[in-house]
DNA sequence: GTGTAGCGAGACACCATGTCTCGCTATGAT
DNA sequence: ATCATAGCGAGACATGGTGTCTCGCTACAC
């Protein structure tokens, strides 16, 4: 797939100016006005209802401007989000382990039901399931490993056996996308304690 | 939303011949139709490309009987693939709990990864992140957690701090299935081995 | 035998997609 | 200051899927 930001300036031959990808200063307004429309529509219709169309006109904008910059729902979906969603997952540290874990999970859990970037990043790991397209730009962003290896780094000093974070971000977060993912309600705080007490057994003490 | 099997019978007003559906007995040859095409399709053309007309098409049936029996292309699926779908995940009893748990994950990693079933299932619950009806129809099945539930009342015997089964199935099931749903591989067999033995530690032996 | 209900076929209106063609306008080069 | 250019808003267009509808047809129930 063509990268977003080059498609409408493939016809520039000038090898000056390095770097400075030119023909766009003026698509700048109606970049802003398309992330602008995705983000409220995401929160006025919900992602099962917004449309290419939609975007346009609730941005103000011809379709063909959209399509000039962004190849997809997806890709306008994940650029106008991943910067909140990255920002909703970060915990300040805590005192003890077990409490960052927590915090951690509670962040997530809170991020993946009620949060509009988290709904958002729902919608898209679900078309990733079945468009190849879409399931690139997720594996890229890699969410999940990448908030949780923040508070992973800080336990590990007090968890000797914790293993690579490849798989204990999995262990941590796992449970709890999976149980939101696939069934009606997301663990309970109560198991959320129980499942950090058994990490850190696990990961030695 | 009416249930499946229902819709076409709606008019009979006779309590007769209670439990006997009647009206319906021509309707098995379609309805086997139908879902043998389905099997064919995910295999031959995959989820995203399937289409209700599509299915009608293949199966040699008018559109409306299609419509007649199930409202979605999730519906048809689920019901075509669950059996395969549950029988894929059930594992035989090992000598020790490790082997159990190892041959359940290496099962269900199969399963998401290559068995039709699976990617049915994965392409289900996609589509549950972003359409109410299939969500209805995803976690009434939930299969993990029946699948897991297996595994786990054999294993419970030497795990003597295993949690419920609502958290230990999440614990055991969730790394794997967050792992293929969001990053482009699945966990390998060595930190699948190494996840059991987290696992059996937290849980007490 | 006669009515009825599911059936295959396909017409239909609706809507989203992605491409295209219009003028318009702001920009950067001259 | 002028002018060519390229992104722009608007919307027409073909395509394809959806879900509803209307046809006769056929097999079963009474």
């Amino acid at each position: 797939m063509v990268s977003r930001y080059t498609r409408g300036v493939v016809l520039n031959t000038d090898p000056a100016a390095p770097g400075a990808r030119m023909g766009r200063p003026r698509s700048e307004r109606a970049r802003r006005a398309v992330l602008h429309a995705v983000d409220d529509l995401l929160v006025d219709v919900g992602y099962a209802a917004m449309t290419m169309k939609g975007i346009a006109e609730r941005a103000g904008v011809g379709r063909q401007t959209v399509y000039r910059w962004w190849s997809t729902k997806a890709e306008i979906l994940l650029e106008a989000c991943l910067t909140d969603a990255r920002e909703e997952l970060v915990v300040p540290p805590h005192a003890d382990p077990a409490g960052d874990l927590l915090a951690y999970l509670t962040a997530l859990t809170e991020f993946l039901t009620t949060s509009p970037p988290g709904l958002a990043y729902r919608a898209l790991v679900g078309e990733a399931q079945h468009d190849p397209a879409v399931r690139e730009l997720v594996h890229g962003a890699d969410l999940l490993t990448e908030s949780a290896r923040g508070v992973l780094d800080r336990v590990r000093r007090s968890a000797p056996d914790m293993p690579e974070t490849a798989l204990s971000a999995a262990q941590l977060a796992g449970p709890v996308v999976t149980r939101i993912l696939t069934t009606p309600a997301p663990l309970p705080e109560p198991l959320l304690e129980a499942h950090v007490a058994s990490l850190l057994r696990a990961w030695g003490r």
